[in-house]
DNA sequence: GTCTATAAACCGATAGAC
DNA sequence: GTCTATCGGTTTATAGAC
């Protein structure tokens, strides 16, 4: 073990770790069968059973493994360059695979998945962290006299990363990116960004 | 048959349905089997499978059902009194079971219906129906100069719609209904309504 | 119309060989 | 560690009596 970034071939417990991160992504928990787990896997029953105790297990791998993908990401976007304001107009712009939605998001979608402590840990600490990220740099952004000063910080955030998680679902009852679209747009334009 | 509101004990057929809705509410589409509309409705297989052809049969006929409630329910909060801020501000602050979530917003999460044209429908057209109704009244609201003339209406619409239907993932993670009034707080702000 | 009985497929998990 | 075989339960129907 070196914990190093040494990219190898995957082995099996890495390999149903992602298959069924995917399958959590697209199907939901109880579209996600074992069956289908190591059928994506590559991976026999046996295996999984070495390595897991059972699908809970697998699944919270999965979430965790989703959760880290997602606050590495929010990190990236508000560590970066720029003022509050641009740190919040590029999280809005960041590019998204809309129709698929997002990894983290969907999972609060799933009543097994909510109606479980630990399986919800994963989803409610990174939309913490989504959330404190946005309301620091509303707060950063108003200091700066980019935005108004009698916004509540964490009211924006909260709105903020509504917009994107409701765009989604706006985005897929009509099979298109243009109501996701039209919903970060109009966020902007609430912001004072676009005109 | 008279068409009329008349209020009755249910048929079969009705329990059915409602059952149906009831559960897709819930649990999703892959959470909603033909035994578990059976027990809720209290109604035999054989019933089940004379007015309906199958599980997809059932589940339209409950989608429509949820979605005819639900634009009943945004035409009347826009056909209202008062003025196109008002409107906005009466769908924004609708009492709502913040936990369960939108009856209809739940099924663009779900695969099965997303996947399906015809069972897709009934979420794309309710979802319109909302739009133009807060994209009325966004226009209507400028008109009467409550809102910044420079807001492009589908997009405050859609923005809005998106922070409702995004905060009921916000509040699910949390298993609390904070996170949603956060949002819907946040929203108002934006629209220069609470200050 | 509504009922019970049956069925083929799949679910999540276990057993035990290698 | 990984494999195959097997298990009891459930799912989505179909058949056929009443």
């Amino acid at each position: 073990m070196y914990g190093g970034a040494v990219e190898k071939t995957p082995n099996a417990k890495d390999r149903l770790v992602e298959g069924t991160r995917q399958l959590l992504w697209d199907r939901g928990y109880l579209g996600t069968s074992p069956t289908a787990i190591l059928r994506r896997s590559g991976v026999g029953q046996g295996s999984m059973y070495h390595h897991f105790s059972g699908k809970p297990d697998l699944v919270l791998a999965a979430e965790r493994r989703s959760a880290e993908l997602m606050q590495a990401q929010i990190r990236a976007v508000f560590t970066g360059e720029g003022t509050g304001l641009e740190r919040i107009v590029a999280y809005l712009l960041l590019e998204r695979d809309v129709l698929r939605g997002c990894s983290v998001g969907r999972l609060a979608g799933d009543p097994e998945i909510v109606a479980d402590e630990t399986l919800r840990e994963p989803v409610r600490e990174t939309f913490g962290v989504l959330g404190e990220h946005l309301a620091r740099a509303v707060t950063e952004a108003q200091a700066a006299g980019e935005l108004d000063a009698s916004l509540r910080p964490e009211r924006t955030a909260a709105a903020l990363a509504a917009v994107v998680q409701g765009g989604y679902a706006l985005a897929r009852a009509e099979q298109s990116v243009e109501p996701f679209e039209r919903a970060i747009l109009g966020a902007l334009d609430l912001l004072g960004v676009s005109p």
